[in-house]
DNA sequence: ATTAAATATACGGTAAAGCGTATATTTACT
DNA sequence: AGTAAATATACGCTTTACCGTATATTTAAT
């Protein structure tokens, strides 16, 4: 969550390298985020992108931006594999 | 945490009513929440009363008033039980 | 001293979560 | 058409969580 908030938006993966776990796991993972209303999804050609649920209560958000401005260090080593991650899927005009 | 956060303090017995929980319950639940750093508790004769980790890092305090001012439906029921229960046990002044 | 109230915890069983593996599906590329 | 990449999901197993019951401990009241 602190990842995809971080980022805007995020694919599948891009979180399996960042957060090195398997597919199946962080599939799994957002299908239940997403079954929740935390995070919404959209497919971009063979991509499906996951980002914070716009539609969250303000409170929920509030929450989320605290925690992730405070606590760098909650993400940082996923950041650092997920820019180096060598080809990463593009973004399309489109979807921003 | 709300309820506890909303009322300072609580002891076991006055959360057992609140909640509806059965006492070994909350007991193990806030024994959790203490080993975790969330929860400090304080001995008073009988009773011990649960408040909010005063050590709380900053961000941590503001996800939870935030949660809890934002949110008043998720403790009502359990402040309504609170406040209708017999017998609550008197604060010591020695305490706040 | 005995009893009662408040709390904590140990034990055992049940329920839920979590995960790896295998596989289905969709999309892109040749 | 065939292959490969990205994603989702079903299945079975293992691990963890959770809870009720019983009981120990501490403090207060009689």
């Amino acid at each position: 969550m602190l990842l995809i908030s971080h980022e805007e938006a995020l694919c599948v993966c891009e979180l399996v390298v960042a957060l090195e776990l398997s597919q199946p796991k962080v599939s799994r993972h957002l299908a239940q985020l997403r079954q929740f209303g935390l995070l919404s999804d959209r497919k971009q050609n063979q991509w499906v992108y996951y980002s914070i649920n716009k539609v969250l209560p303000e409170w929920a958000k509030t929450v989320l931006t605290q925690t992730l401005t405070a606590n760098p260090s909650f993400y940082e080593n996923d950041l650092t594999r997920l820019n180096a991650m060598g080809n990463r899927p593009e973004r399309v005009a489109s979807c921003c």
